[in-house]
DNA sequence: AAACCTGTAACTATAATAGTTACAACAGGT
DNA sequence: ACCTGTTGTAACTATTATAGTTACAGGTTT
């Protein structure tokens, strides 16, 4: 299983997008909301930041969306994120010596591309706000 | 990432249904195919033939598949080896007293239970002898 | 008996993951 | 000017997952 930072980037963008006090969003506000380290929320936002989705400045709370939840797609989320862009891992160096070991690897990862490409399908369909709107 | 025993499950079986020499098809040998260790396979064998996949005997060389390539889907391989059965992890105990926090897990979900369905639909349109055509 | 095999428990090394501490630098209020 | 609170980031730690390994009991064949 992936990891959960995909789920807490998520998280994170939510709150971002709902809460209209921004002097109450701070890293610390957030990392409760998460239940985390403020310090672990940080670096996530350095992350978005860095793939453009929100804007923040040292020293001021509060952050802002840089794209509206409608036109942020869940796949745009993803590729932030900076996740693996394979679901499964390939065992390493097969034997080129025998017949399967020698195209296993280009094998699977046909196999494994009709599946990435069909769950970044599901991840474009769905936006942010489709997200918000579940959240009520 | 997953870790990489769905594919080596894959190595095993494709290596199984293609080996005709019994004799020749120990733990050994596919270790050296998968470039792994005996125990490996023999672990990866055990959990596989629990799942009716395959039969073994105890000190004979040898395995048999007991489901033809043709009717053996990637999913039900998938579901032998007892991977995970979601992508992604939710984080723990977000807030309850906080409106994201309450409901974020089951949004999330919902997310990630239609990316899951999507790629075993994938799953399900391949099978293992699928596999071996593009192994020749 | 000897050589080979499977099945499985137990241990180890490595890496990923998340959490934590610490601190530099910035901002705003008093 | 100072104090409080914030972001940004480096460095360290604890925990867990992963794969590999050693060891050995017990079956099979010659």
């Amino acid at each position: 299983m992936v990891n959960s930072r995909y789920s807490v980037a998520i998280h994170i963008l939510s709150l971002i997008a709902t809460t209209s006090d921004k002097s109450q969003l701070t890293s610390d506000f957030i990392a409760g909301s998460v239940n985390t380290n403020p310090v672990v929320v940080r670096r996530m936002i350095g992350v978005l930041k860095k793939a453009g989705l929100l804007t923040s400045r040292p020293g001021i709370a509060g952050y802002d969306l840089l794209v509206e939840p409608k036109d942020l797609t869940l796949l745009a989320i993803y590729h932030a994120i900076d996740g693996p862009e394979q679901l499964f891992a390939i065992h390493d160096e097969p034997n080129p010596a025998c017949a399967v070991g020698r195209k296993i690897q280009r094998t699977l990862e046909g196999v494994y591309t009709s599946v990435w490409d069909a769950m970044e399908e599901q991840l474009q369909a769905q936006t942010l706000q489709d997200v918000l709107d579940q959240l009520r």
